[in-house]
DNA sequence: GGACTTGTCTACCGACCGGTAGAGAGGGCA
DNA sequence: TGCCCTCTCTACCGGTCGGTAGACAAGTCC
């Protein structure tokens, strides 16, 4: 056996992991179907990781660096306002269209309480703090409407995230597919929402 | 045993079933969980309704017909633009403060897929065309910025749904409680939000 | 009074799930 | 060669869950 043949494995099975537990779950996951999937037992699954819970554990801490480093790549070499929140945006929908169930997980995490969410948060929180200061300078610069930089934060969160996990939604409101066609539009439709709850009123500009 | 015994038993268990669906998820949620809290045995339960998931459908169906209630309710009176957006917002919060699983359950219905969110949208689609409808009004009478009508429906949504659900997020990031203090700021900010992405722009005005 | 309906229960079944015990295969190393 | 370490497996346990079978009580209607 090689030396990296149990880290590879490892990965393999955390991503798969994300991929069950986004589409069915944390409890509707089960080890033997994610072990299956990658080609071993749940036995063998139990061997890499003792508990359901120290599987989650690995998720939350990988899905955490992965997005954090996919928006920080993203970030490079973009220095206006809007610039660098376009590709914030542009980061996630990329990792989605990669890994569709990789917002479902996020989700999930947030479904499963404190606990959960913050072993996601670990790296990030270092990136939101980041993104707060980047509103409230935005704000006193005049290029962004003045309103509470927290909770903006916190609504694009949610516009972004759900567009991308509300799935029946949409197709129950506009006949959405799965296609990669569509989740571009809707990328498009993203921005310019984001844009519009950004840029400065009128009266206050 | 009273004629109209066995009907208000059946609306106590869907209410606690809407409940534990929503904390729990629908896997999650067990029947024996659901009886028990109505004061009965899961057997009882079965009797009721035969199977889980003649159980769901009968929320499904009772939480549509709630949520459309309430909305039109609230929008009674309401002429303005602004003041029928803000009342349906307003009605969802209210829903939601004197039943804080409701959020949760209609968005583990999103999550159970297309057969289960149609179910649940069968009274609502009347409303969803009529907000449709008011959202491209008001765009022609340029009281709202001009933009894609149904997604912007649809962000509105999210924005709703996801500030009443999200509560790691909101904890993580604001350190939110969940007082009822806590939840007329969220509206607030919520309101302001919508507000700054339903007025048109300065150009466009 | 007796048949029927409605509601609640105990007892049980089969399936599945997370986790344990322990055997065995095979390479690395002294 | 012989030991150890890594990895994978079969077999099994205890518990939970959804659902079935059927007994039993309390009206209701003829």
């Amino acid at each position: 056996m090689s030396r990296t043949g149990g880290e590879k494995r490892r990965h393999a099975l955390i991503e798969e992991a994300i991929r069950a537990f986004g589409r069915e779950g944390y409890g509707g996951a089960s080890l033997e179907q994610i072990a299956s999937a990658c080609g071993i037992r749940k036995q063998t699954l139990l061997y890499y990781f003792p508990t359901k819970d120290a599987l989650l554990e690995a998720c939350l801490r990988a899905a955490g660096e992965r997005v954090t480093q996919e928006i920080s790549a993203g970030l490079e070499g973009k220095e206006t306002y809007w610039g660098r929140a376009e590709a914030v945006i542009h980061s996630v929908f990329r990792l989605a269209e990669e890994w569709p169930e990789f917002p479902m997980f996020i989700r999930e995490a947030s479904r499963l309480g404190a606990h959960a969410f913050d072993q996601l948060t670990g790296d990030l929180e270092a990136l939101q703090h980041r993104a707060v200061r980047f509103l409230q300078d935005g704000m006193n610069a005049g290029e962004i409407r003045k309103q509470d930089p927290t909770f903006l934060l916190f609504q694009l969160y949610t516009a972004v995230v759900g567009s991308l996990t509300e799935a029946s939604v949409l197709r129950a409101m506009l006949g959405e597919d799965k296609s990669r066609v569509s989740l571009r539009r809707r990328e498009r439709e993203v921005v310019t929402f984001v844009r519009n709850a950004l840029l400065p009123a009128p009266a206050e500009a």
